[in-house]
DNA sequence: ATTTTTTTATACCGATCGGTATATAATTCG
DNA sequence: CGAATTATATACCGATCGGTATAAAAAAAT
């Protein structure tokens, strides 16, 4: 009942995510966003609650739309797959044409005002999070004998997660993909191939 | 001739130096900026121009006194000697307790406004013009036949510029120093120590 | 057809943004 | 002592910030 929405929810969202990556939370203004989006602003309170909420929500689905592989990454039965296919789908992920360059986790809020620091929190844990999650599944590599000898799971896991931020910046910052992917090739020379297995 | 100036200019810089690398670029306003230099705005805007130019001698102090050790550490005989000072010096300078964490040159406009533009692009190239520069020392020391076997020398230069934005991030992030070190100790594992020489 | 509900459009809010005009205070030069 | 010069303090500028009040428009329910 009432008068129907006359845009897209999620096609707004989309736009609005990608504005967030490009210009950074406080980089994009709500003018930005209602000009991008193609609604007004009583439309997007209405809708989003606030311009913190709808970051929030833009957040939500970067990680379900471009940070999918992460979580299917870990599925992947070798550590060093699970390692070498996260490097690659931030990577690409960073240099889609399709959009902006980087990542909205590190591009949202690195560095900013008090007005932002509740978004920089988050974007922090969430960085923490993504690493946490890597670390546990390192860690089960370790008990499976399927990491380099000695190897700590959890320093394992913030060393690839330095790379794939690293890569962000790079990305930021003009990179192209195979530019990326040789620093990749390099991150991941220390870790051998394992050989033919037989069994 | 004149009134004297009743603030020391390089103490002034210093504190917004630190102000843009907690805050950014955007981030920082200037009454942030008045407030912790403990001068008025026509005094800003008489000795440093404008908000901009602020940043700019800023960001040259920075340079000039935090990111010193990257020219010296090009001056290091070995090429790997050259990476190990690199790492551990931006590791240093990310983590040190006297200063905000994480890098100036990167929080200081990864992603942002257009009315930041110019100042995203200065700090772009500026990093552009540190990999270069490594990138002209490993290919001196390919010539020395002291890279690794095959190494291309700005492809190393651009792995060991992302490891150390990665640890940027990590810094910002609330990495501590000796976590930082592990990373920079596994980044370096695939480049061998060289075995005392004779000669 | 009227009421009810929801969304839209317009106009507006106080606060803050970067930047400056004006005048006063503090110094050196003559 | 002026006069000239430079720095300070105060108050202000238009523009933009995130956010909202108000009312018209468009649908469903009665």
């Amino acid at each position: 009942m009432g008068r129907p929405r006359e845009f897209d929810v999620d096609e707004a969202l989309e736009t609005a995510m990608e504005l967030f990556w490009r210009k950074g939370y406080e980089g994009t203004s709500l003018t930005d966003l209602t000009e991008g989006m193609g609604i007004t602003k009583p439309s997007l309170y209405g809708v989003f609650g606030n311009k913190e909420g709808l970051f929030l929500k833009a957040l939500e689905r970067y990680e379900r739309t471009k940070m999918n592989f992460f979580h299917e990454a870990l599925k992947e039965p070798k550590a060093r797959d699970v390692a070498e296919r996260i490097l690659r789908g931030f990577a690409d992920s960073q240099t889609a044409e399709t959009g902006p360059s980087g990542c909205l986790g590190i591009n949202g809020a690195l560095a900013c005002s008090e007005a932002a620091a509740e978004i920089q929190k988050c974007l922090i844990e969430n960085r923490h999070r993504g690493e946490r999650d890597l670390g546990k599944r390192f860690e089960r590599a370790a008990k499976e004998d399927d990491l380099p000898p000695g190897q700590e799971p959890y320093d394992l896991a913030r060393y690839i997660m330095t790379i794939s931020q690293g890569t962000a910046i790079q990305a930021a910052s003009g990179a192209d993909r195979p530019a990326l992917y040789r620093v990749i090739d390099m991150a991941l020379q220390f870790w051998p191939v394992p050989v033919a297995q037989n069994s």
